[in-house]
RNA sequence: GCCGGUGUAGCUCAGGGGUAGAGCGCAUCCUUGGUAAGGAUGAGGUCAUGAGUUCAAAUCCCAUCACCGGCUCCA
């Protein structure tokens, strides 16, 4: 017999060889039909923090802690998605045969194959087709059987099949570790789990198509890789397509159109966004909205210019680094003299730290400013405001004392919390990124400065408890970032604000500081940037809040709306009295019904109307409504109260 | 940059080898309104661009450009 420990704590003893889907029965046929895998830890391993992933049908032989995995715990889901991706594979073979199989895993919502189709084609047409091949195998209830083979007859398998990819993977793979899944008619080499049977997957929606590398090198073959999601039950899926049109309806490109906040023009070029009378101002705001914190937290404004000496960035490495993916260098028409696009500020904030000597009294230096860069991106990589060739960073850049550097730190995670609170970003987590373990000479910098800089990062977002994860290789080239993720509204997940420690360029650009004992001493250097970029938090904040923005960052924060034209110079004097307290109020006094009117502001996302007619100019009130809903009556000066109150509370 | 899709009025889109369509928007007029679309009239298009096939191309073929979905990349 063996222990069996449970998550509630409870021990209860089995057969030995015992399966997950047995002790699943055990407890309830219910919760056996639920079951997608089971997670079990070894007592005797004491060394791992998590079980192992396995199917229910492989045997548990020693003393053991278990979860039983259902498609509500995430690694149900991707053993629930994993499954399905070889449902679909084998689907695929039997409708196209000859297919070749790259890759097929399990991804954040559903999964998908690459393909090598043998130039058959394929289209979004045929998907459906897929579809309902997949739904009809899933229903004859195939189980998903472990086999163990040896490297030399796999080898043998998928040469005779005539797959290549497969071919490469299991020439890299240990002999005596390979495993195949067989289900139905379709076998394919992979590590599991999976699920017990196919019958479990009841509703599949196969959703793009898409080319992808072999292995992710463009140099190498391009395959067919067909996305999809799967679903235990009808109703998910359902629910899973209104998400998506909901997703449609949030698209920042969509909305920036019928908000009026920006547009692009061929013309101007690609990836250059510009700002519409509407959206400069809300850009203003959120400039404004930082510049205050800013100046509150013993930040200094700088101004820095458009473009920079191509000499400036070989000092600071970015060059040697970026300098072929950049735009390339203009040049003066008399000397010959090189300037690039201004990339990034950094290089420019460390000659303003090198303009006057500096004293450790000086420091923390704070160098703030929103500057715009140009970053060339592949033409294939822009996409509305989230990845542009021009945008604005609300850049800073701390010089530091090496004691200081901690204390700093988490005074700019203080800062990025603060702005999620003020935007109702609740759902986040901050992903430390550190070097990759092994390939290290792709990073610059002593090994001594990285051991620093990295457990700085891991230590301030302990002390600041913050939920971390923590990604290697993920570090910029000169340093180690800690970024923020959050999660939208509807649950899809952005990168918002960073913050990188930095040893690298102070020792480039020799910068300095005299020390109390009068020596001199190399600053540390931290960038940070709340918002990641203006253009690309617009983009965030009007996805997650679906155009409803605050009501101190709308664009319009008032129309007065006369309910004929009779009463516009009681709405003109409204306005101006809102005006005067500050408002960003306008009348719409246009030759439309009041209802047209009140549709098209309210589509506008124009926060506050207020309609003013013969009751209201007689009493010397106003009539409000706020997204939608009618609030009653108040006077102006209630009003503006009422308003500077609401502002109030959403920026505290 | 690569793979696939799309490109018709300012916007959203229908159509389609034989002289270009709708709704919204815009202009003018009527209407003077009470909380999400009042009515009439009118202007507006080399059907992305360029070559080709054809008696005839917006429609078919090819190329280019842009946009969309991915891939690779992201200081």
């Amino acid at each position: 017999m063996i222990n069996i420990t449970f998550p509630d704590g409870s021990v209860r003893p089995f057969e030995e060889g015992v399966t997950g889907y047995e002790i699943a029965k055990s407890i309830s046929p219910r919760l056996a039909a639920e079951v997608l895998a089971i997670e079990v830890k070894d007592a005797a391993d004491t060394t791992a923090d998590k079980g192992t992933v396995i199917d229910l049908t492989r045997p548990i032989t020693a003393d053991s802690s278990i979860r039983l995995l259902k498609f509500e715990d995430e690694e149900g889901k991707k053993v629930f998605w994993h499954s399905s991706s070889h449902l679909m594979a084998e689907a695929l073979e039997s409708l196209y045969p000859g297919v070749k199989f790259g890759i097929g895993p399990a991804i954040e919502n559903g999964f998908y194959y690459d393909v090598d189709l043998a130039g058959q084609p394929f289209s979004d047409a045929d998907l459906a087709k897929v579809e309902k091949k997949m739904l009809e195998l899933a229903k004859e209830k195939q189980e998903f059987k472990r086999i163990s083979v040896s490297k030399q007859d796999a080898l043998e398998y998928f040469t005779k099949k005539g797959d290549p990819y497969k071919c490469e993977l299991i020439s890299e793979l240990e002999d005596g570790t390979i495993t195949y899944y067989e289900n139905g008619q379709f076998t394919d080499l992979c590590r599991g789990p999976h699920l017990p049977n196919t019958e479990l997957i009841k509703a599949v929606k196969l959703t793009a198509i898409a080319g992808a590398y072999w292995r992710g090198d463009e140099n190498r073959q391009q395959l067919t890789r067909i996305y999809g999601i799967t679903f235990p039950k009808k109703s998910m899926l359902d629910e899973y397509l209104v998400l998506l049109e909901e997703a449609k309806k949030r698209d920042h490109r969509k909305l920036g159109k019928e908000m009026e906040l920006f547009t692009f023009s061929p013309k101007v070029g690609l990836g250059l966004p510009l700002w519409l009378p509407r959206g400069a101002v809300m850009r203003y705001q959120l400039e404004n909205f930082l510049r205050k914190k800013l100046n509150e937290s013993g930040y200094l404004p700088v101004v820095t210019p458009h473009i920079g000496s191509k000499q400036l960035y070989v000092t600071s490495g970015h060059y040697a680094k970026y300098g072929k993916d950049s735009f390339q260098p203009i040049h003066t028409p008399q000397e010959g003299e090189e300037y690039m696009l201004k990339p990034m500020n950094c290089p420019h904030h460390c000659e303003i730290y090198r303009s006057a000597p500096r004293s450790y009294r000086d420091l923390p230096l704070r160098l703030a400013e929103f500057g715009t860069v140009y970053r060339y991106e592949q033409s294939g990589e822009l996409h509305g405001l989230t990845r542009v060739r021009s945008f604005t960073q609300d850049d800073a850049h701390m010089f530091v004392r090496p004691e200081q550097l901690k204390d700093e730190f988490k005074k700019v995670i203080d800062l990025i919390m603060y702005v999620f609170s003020v935007f109702k970003f609740d759902n986040f987590t901050a992903q430390i990124s550190l070097r990759d373990k092994v390939n290290r000479e792709k990073y610059i910098g002593s090994e001594e400065n990285w051991e620093k800089a990295e457990s700085a990062i891991i230590e301030s977002a302990a002390e600041k408890g913050l939920k971390t994860v923590i990604e290697y290789g993920e570090a910029a080239f000169y340093g180690p970032k800690l970024d923020f993720m959050v999660k939208d509204a509807i649950g899809r997940k952005w990168q918002l604000g960073t913050i990188q420690v930095d040893y690298n360029l102070p020792e480039r650009f020799q910068l300095e500081y005299t020390d109390a004992d009068g020596s001199k001493k190399r600053p540390i250097m931290i960038h940070r940037a709340p918002f990641g970029s203006i253009e690309r938090f617009t983009a965030v904040l009007l996805e997650h809040t679906a155009g409803h923005f605050p009501l101190w960052l709308a664009p319009d924060q008032v129309k007065v709306l006369p309910v004929s034209e009779k009463y516009a110079d009681y709405a003109k004097k409204v306005c101006d009295l809102l005006n005067n307290s500050e408002i960003r109020a306008s009348m719409d006094d246009r030759n439309e019904t009041l209802g047209k009117r009140i549709r098209e502001i309210s589509l506008l996302r124009v926060p506050l109307l207020v309609i003013v007619g013969e009751q209201e100019q007689a009493q010397g009130t106003l009539s409000i409504r706020k997204d939608g809903v009618n609030q009653g009556s108040k006077t102006v000066e209630e009003f503006v109260d009422w308003f500077k109150e609401t502002v109030k509370a959403e920026l505290s």
